[in-house]
DNA sequence: CGCATATATTCGCATAACCGGTTGGACGAA
DNA sequence: TTCGTCCAACCGGTTATGCGAATATATGCG
């Protein structure tokens, strides 16, 4: 039963559940419209991202130097159903709404060819202005 | 959506998640079924128990010394589906089976009135064997 | 009252989880 | 090849969680 336990404890966090919502939503997402859209880190970003993907929740398309996330079909019958119920859930939930409107922002915003909001250059430039 | 992660975390332990199960199967158990079903530290139990009863999934009902505890109908549509989920998959899951055995063959041989497993002078008893 | 039992709670510690900052590898454009 | 961007992984530090032992509280019996 510990097996049940760590499913759960994989979804155990908000940053995760959103992710997890953002794809529930949407077909592929970068990495970078993800931490753009939930405001977070990258680092935080492929921390969990990686914990989903070790969960076998989601999958990554590598296409040059962007990874591209998605769903990923559950592999048992339990994890099925318990994300059933969790996008249910949220498809009625305040918050969840509200993170769906963050994403429609971001990718109508989004510069194509790359976002540049975690590059060198742009944190240098971001520790100037103090 | 911080609700949600937060009811995920109280299922993320194993403990939890036998003792869920236990009363899924039981209408009342008392604190010392559960410790002594599932091998576990009065502490553990009366511990976890309370972490249960905190988020909502079960009462207890005193009787004298004694607490009984027993499901809590969901407050959450997302409770009661997830749960839903989970007893269904414990169903097939044979380590859950398993428990269930202990506990009965516990209840057989439980002494009318008292178990006296964890009392002071059983543990006195313990520390004199060696 | 004095003592045994059932349960809850506190305490100190170990470990797990999470975090932001940083580093390093991969890749493509110049 | 050098530079800039995307991403994963590492580093140290902080917080959260879980544990057993010990203690506290409540009940009831004699």
């Amino acid at each position: 039963m510990k097996d049940i336990a760590q499913f759960f404890k994989v979804l155990a966090d908000e940053a995760r559940l959103r992710m997890l919502w953002l794809l529930f939503n949407n077909q592929e997402l970068c990495v970078c419209d993800i931490m753009e859209t939930l405001d977070i880190t990258q680092s935080k970003a492929s921390r969990h991202l990686a914990t989903l993907r070790h969960a076998g929740l989601v999958t990554d398309r590598k296409v040059g130097a962007w990874s591209y996330y998605s769903l990923r079909p559950a592999e048992s019958e339990l994890a099925r159903a318990q994300l059933e119920a969790l996008r249910a859930s949220l498809a009625t939930h305040p918050g969840a709404r509200a993170v769906l409107g963050d994403l429609k922002t971001w990718l109508r915003s989004k510069p194509r060819g790359g976002c540049a909001a975690n590059s060198r250059t742009t944190r240098e430039a971001l520790v100037q202005e103090r």
